[in-house]
DNA sequence: CCGATCCGTGCAATCGATTTCCTGTGGGCG
DNA sequence: CGCCCACAGGAAATCGATTGCACGGATCGG
């Protein structure tokens, strides 16, 4: 493969003369013209991996998730990656598997690469890799979750406008005992849902006593199908169900499917995240829906502004309730 | 951050035993002891970078998908990183959407980043990129779908005893009528399937006529949808469909259910492509399930025999039908 | 006891770009 | 007409690693 070097002895040129038409320094009308001239004739394409160890600049962005596998991952992901591409960056996606170590390694290998800037949808709470990044100076952009003590801006969404309206949504039609399944305990995001939702819940003077909150052991449609047979099997069973995740919420399904209970004459359901074949099911579920491409597109944003050395605060986009069939009318 | 030269000062010697000790060719205990004990203070990682542009290899590849909100690629994608990852080397994923120019735009971009080899889910028919990256000598893997003229090893899921097995199953429940939707007309992948399926019923004494066969604009769900209306205004309406990608499947199961079809009473519903949610659709759905973790380990196999020089052809592997309740029983 | 071999280590070249410093030329102005 | 300045472009340093070659000390055999 053709190299400066060959570009510049067809042209009759210095190597830094090369370098300088390419970046768009050298307004000589005439050399320019027989540069790339033999820039054409060799086919030749600049080396990103030298640019890189000369300019300490790599061009690219890595992000870590904690689960491509979860459809609203993948959205992100995607959002993320395509944002990125645009503006001239490559991204390297890191899945992590919900398990810390393997999220470190990965932070660890992006770093290792000298990418420019790293985004994180954490998995757990905070991990050592995560400041030791901030320390050494690698801009980082929380993205979807919060890590307590981790300085850096973080991007996501705020449920708090569509969880009142699903609270008014869901008094209109009579539920008088909603239920929460929440992930793991310990994750803000979580916790955060589901004290937004109760005190949504309280203005309507409905409540939301512990013994309807269940938590999954894992996010996953077994861990909400356990959750939801506990919560069955309660002396008050629960008319409705908000799930913090969409495959608890799918999980959650099955066993009222397994029950022949029906939805949403028997339960209402809700889920968090809306995913696209949840308007495919039966009934279309009613979701809260982030927003999932803006939230990607301000995360390369607010990484971008940091890796300016500008400052970038953090950035909270609402949800909004997408009201389908799965909580009746 | 530290580099090499750091190292080399504190502990006394040479770069280049340094960079001996950490490879692995000095086994003399002591100089090696003060080294890494070197490395350890200073916290110090090679850069990969300027490794990258000695030795001419990133340890990173490439993986082109045509599109990653698929679920069936997101899973592809998935295994493939894993598998690199377990075997040392970075994977940087880029999303086609379906369209050629993209592709050929993000290979171009993999290429510039010197990757060490390229896995593709080729969009379309070629493309002219592919055999340009053959060319320039980058080993190139073709991964679910074959391309015509491309000389590089493919590997894919064969259907041929599934769909024999899916024949059988569905004359054994009585299906006289099978109808299927092929994803846009040209990619060998549909028409290959198609033709074993036809093979597959006529063992059965059952026809296909291509009245009953219809291709969708794109493979979504409203192209799935569409074609599944044009089948049931037919004058024989089919009391069976295959589709031949799982969010076709998806549309047509909207068609179905927007016109009060039961499944599989009224219709018996498969889809190739096994994903999750099948199993958790009501009823739950018939697959053909295509060994996704396998296929993305071999490609990975693959690529790193051809890197490694030496040559490899293509794998196929078997997909299997998994029987769920959408076709009766 | 001396020469030959072996092996650990250092020196310096190298990968392919960018960038700094410097030279030489041409043009404008006094 | 001469001087100075601007500017185009070349030579060489640089980024951080790997690696071929050479050197020197130690070991072993004769």
């Amino acid at each position: 493969m053709a190299n400066i070097k060959d570009v510049a002895e067809r042209a009759g040129v210095s190597t830094a003369t090369v370098s300088r038409v390419l970046n768009g320094r050298s307004p000589v009308a005439e050399t320019r013209a027989r540069v790339l001239a033999a820039v054409e004739e060799l086919g030749y394409r600049p080396n990103v991996v030298a640019r890189a160890l000369r300019t300490a600049r790599t061009r690219t962005l890595g992000l870590v998730v904690s689960d491509l596998r979860n459809p609203f991952f993948t959205e992100l992901a995607d959002a993320v990656e395509q944002e990125a591409r645009r503006l001239g960056y490559s991204l390297i996606i890191g899945n992590a598997g919900e398990s810390p170590e393997q999220q470190d390694d990965y932070i660890r290998t992006l770093l290792d690469r000298r990418i420019d800037g790293l985004m994180v949808s954490s998995a757990g709470t905070g991990s050592p890799m995560l400041s030791e990044a901030v320390d050494a100076g690698t801009p980082l952009v929380l993205l979807d979750r919060a890590v307590p003590g981790v300085a850096a801006p973080c991007v996501r969404a705020e449920g708090g406008a569509a969880l009142t309206e699903l609270a008014a949504h869901l008094a209109a039609l009579g539920r008088r005992r909603p239920a929460v399944i929440v992930a793991p305990a310990g994750t803000p995001t979580g916790d955060e849902r589901l004290a937004r939702f109760r005190t949504a819940l309280a203005a309507h003077g409905v409540a939301l006593p512990p013994g309807r909150v269940g938590a999954s052991p894992d996010p996953s449609p077994a861990g909400g199908r356990q959750v939801m047979r506990r919560l069955l099997e309660a002396a008050e069973p629960p008319d409705a169900v908000l799930a913090t995740d969409n495959l608890m919420a799918l999980g959650a399904l099955d066993e009222l499917r397994a029950r022949g209970l029906r939805v949403p004459a028997d339960m209402a359901l809700v889920a968090f995240d809306d995913v696209p074949w949840f308007a495919h099911l039966d009934p279309p579920l009613t979701a809260v829906a982030q927003p999932t491409g803006a939230l990607g597109r301000a995360a390369v944003h607010t990484l971008l502004e940091r890796i300016a050395g500008r400052p970038a605060g953090s950035v909270l986009l609402p949800a909004r309730l997408v009201r389908r069939r799965s909580c009746g009318e």
